[in-house]
DNA sequence: GCCTCTTTGTCCTGGGAGTGGAGAAAGTTG
DNA sequence: CAACTTTCTCCACTCCCAGGACAAAGAGGC
């Protein structure tokens, strides 16, 4: 199949798109009720819409006392491509042009070992996924990397957990790839665009959206837009100073949040904690696997485990401790928590909300939810999807 | 004189007004070179506006090798009253439409004194302004003040240093007062507005304002726009926690940065070097004036004391923690330290520049310029200036 | 089944806004 | 003084779009 290539022309087909988009199907009369135009101009507008195939016409509506409308909807063979790299797996989900998921693959992979191979496995699951009949082709892809990016361009630049990334074209790449266009952002900001877009994050224009996972990051929405600072590195919150004086971190200083609080920290204390015989749980765990993760912590947590519930909790207080820092400065009107870690759930939930409340001042705490995201791994690939799907749906 | 109520009738005349605002007397070809608009159409707008009397004729411009061109400019008479509340004092300017400034006048007060008796002073400075033959009346007035305020209705919220003021209808009570439309927001957003209209800032569109008086507050820029946050509250970073188990805060917590480094701890730690022996230079100036101030610690450290010094490094550092904190998560292009501390100098300036560029990542960092503010005790009063010009330069 | 009322969709016309060309006015340059 | 530039005004033509008229389609009451 042909892939669509069209735009809208102007800002008003743009904007009935991304009604279409979050509205799902919709009569003509439906949407004249949401912009602001005339009904001969509507017409027009979704009329040159269905002439670029973008939209359908999609049978007729229910009736609302008279007339039955003609609903339209998005074509329904538009699929958008979300990919969120991680730093130690790889997410790739095929979605339609309402970023409702198709189809969802997660696959461990090391984002070490480089663009290359990276690339090689994520077209393969992308290969897979269209194989499977979801899809027989692109119309654009949305992929997050976890790591500042240069955003206009799609390249990483410096990234700390990617060596090797650093200013490789990902987007021009990918593009070639996969014969469609494709934007490159930050994982966090993606998890963010995608809790903002399906999760808790739906009505609320200002936002911190912190990610825990094998580092630490922090999605920033001002006025429902990503904020990405001004070299693409805001929300870079894993090396804020947590602890002064505290462990040594690969970034040279000593007592950064990631240091102390994060995946690959919290697997190092319980590994510590196991050896020292502080918790049979963990040794146990560790005797069987090998190795511990956050995964195990989690676990020996909900069986009861003091050890790991102390860990937790410490780890929950320190970053409590920087949120609301955070909070004081950004006044902002959620806070998500999500990432690989929230399998902690809410015992860790519950210490960052005591240090945050403890901390902050009233007025910027007073109506603060803090709350884990909805989406779980799905916000990553969500947030990709919308990521392209609001490019593409903007005027050319 | 009538005053002037007319607004700009849409988005164009907007346009051209702060084209007006920020670059002075223009002719109607070098206007039509920065707007995107036939020369027809530029015409009629522009009569518009000398018909509204908003602009006014203002002979012919130089030649550009041909027909000389007619200039128009804002109109002269226009006025816009600026006021900048603080802890301890009050600045009242008067501004033509360019914002540039005609008077000015600074004089102490309490501002936990109330409203009533502080409006009651800033209505007599405005009206010794205005006798003095600047100003026959005021288009408009913009107001700045030591604590979060509910922008939208121009109502402070909950402010610490100013009880009293909770709820208080300043925009209201003042525009009644004045006979004009006023607008009211934060001080310190006002210094970073004025910072970016005619100060350091002028061309970063993402940018923070770190104000140290006699508390700390931070303005926060963001594509070029003020961020106030959910509340208002945005940029409150005084109660941010600099010391763990520090010494005790006004607002219950203990270790916040305004606690360990402001002009009011500044002070407390100056008379306790004083009385502890620690340096002659204090001990003699607290004996005539009978307390120390800020500007005590700055003219000892002047003159070499090390004591003060010292105290300067101190706080320098500890507010270049936090603020390394803020450029880690917020990116700006450009940090701006003012208030009534900037007295204090390069010695405060390089402490916090060692800090931030110690802790934060290079990324951050890179290309961060950390500067004081160019505008001293104007910053406040020209931001109130703008604040307002920029609402009565917006279509109604 | 029929009549009336409501909603939706289409067509058409009148008005208004704006573009861009023609040409006059005002200056510069050699 | 002639040729070229720039600015400004006027005007005709185009395009867009709002909103009314009317047709189509359905709901509901009797």
């Amino acid at each position: 199949m042909r892939r669509m290539t069209a735009r809208p022309a102007n800002a008003h087909q743009a904007r009935l798109l991304k009604l279409l988009r979050d509205g799902g199907p919709n009569s003509r009369a439906q949407l004249g009720d949401q912009v602001d135009l005339s009904r001969s101009k509507l017409a027009v507008e979704v009329d040159r819409l269905l002439e670029t195939g973008l939209v359908v016409a999609d049978g007729l509506a229910a009736s609302r006392g008279g007339r039955r409308s003609h609903n339209v909807r998005l074509n329904p063979h538009l699929r958008f491509l979300g990919v969120d790299i991680g730093a130690t797996s790889v997410d790739v989900a095929v979605t339609n042009a309402e970023l409702e998921i198709l189809g969802h693959i997660n696959q461990p992979m090391d984002v070490r070992e480089g663009p290359v191979a990276v690339f090689e496995q994520v077209l393969s699951m992308a290969a897979k996924l269209r194989a499977s009949g979801l899809a027989e082709g692109f119309d654009g892809a949305g992929i997050g990397v976890p790591g500042p990016v240069r955003f206009p361009e799609g390249v990483p630049v410096a990234p700390p957990i990617m060596p090797g990334w650093d200013g490789f074209p990902v987007r021009e790449a990918l593009s070639q790839d996969l014969g469609c266009p494709v934007m490159v952002d930050n994982d966090v900001n993606l998890m963010a665009l995608g809790e903002q877009h399906a999760g808790v994050a739906r009505t609320v224009a200002d936002f911190l959206c912190v990610k825990i996972g094998t580092g630490i990051g922090c999605g920033i929405v001002v006025g429902g837009q990503v904020y990405r600072g001004t070299t693409g590195s805001a929300g870079d919150i894993g090396h804020i100073q947590a602890v002064p004086d505290g462990r040594p971190c690969a970034c040279g200083n000593r007592g950064c949040l990631e240091a102390h609080f994060s995946g690959a920290a919290l697997a190092r204390d319980a590994v510590e904690a196991a050896q020292q015989g502080r918790s049979a749980e963990l040794a146990a765990r560790l005797e069987t696997h090998g190795a511990l993760t956050a995964a195990d912590v989690a676990a020996a947590a909900a069986a009861g485990d003091a050890t790991c519930l102390d860990l937790i909790r410490e780890g929950g207080s320190r970053t409590g401790q920087v949120i609301a820092g955070l909070v004081s400065f950004f006044n902002p009107g959620l806070v998500v928590i999500g990432g690989g870690v929230t399998g902690l759930g809410h015992t860790l939930l519950a210490a960052i909300r005591t240090q945050v409340y403890r901390q902050s001042l009233p007025l910027a705490t007073g109506n603060l939810p803090i709350v884990l995201g909805e989406l779980g791994p799905t916000a990553g690939v969500i947030g990709a999807a919308r990521l392209i799907s609001d490019h593409l749906f903007s005027p050319a």
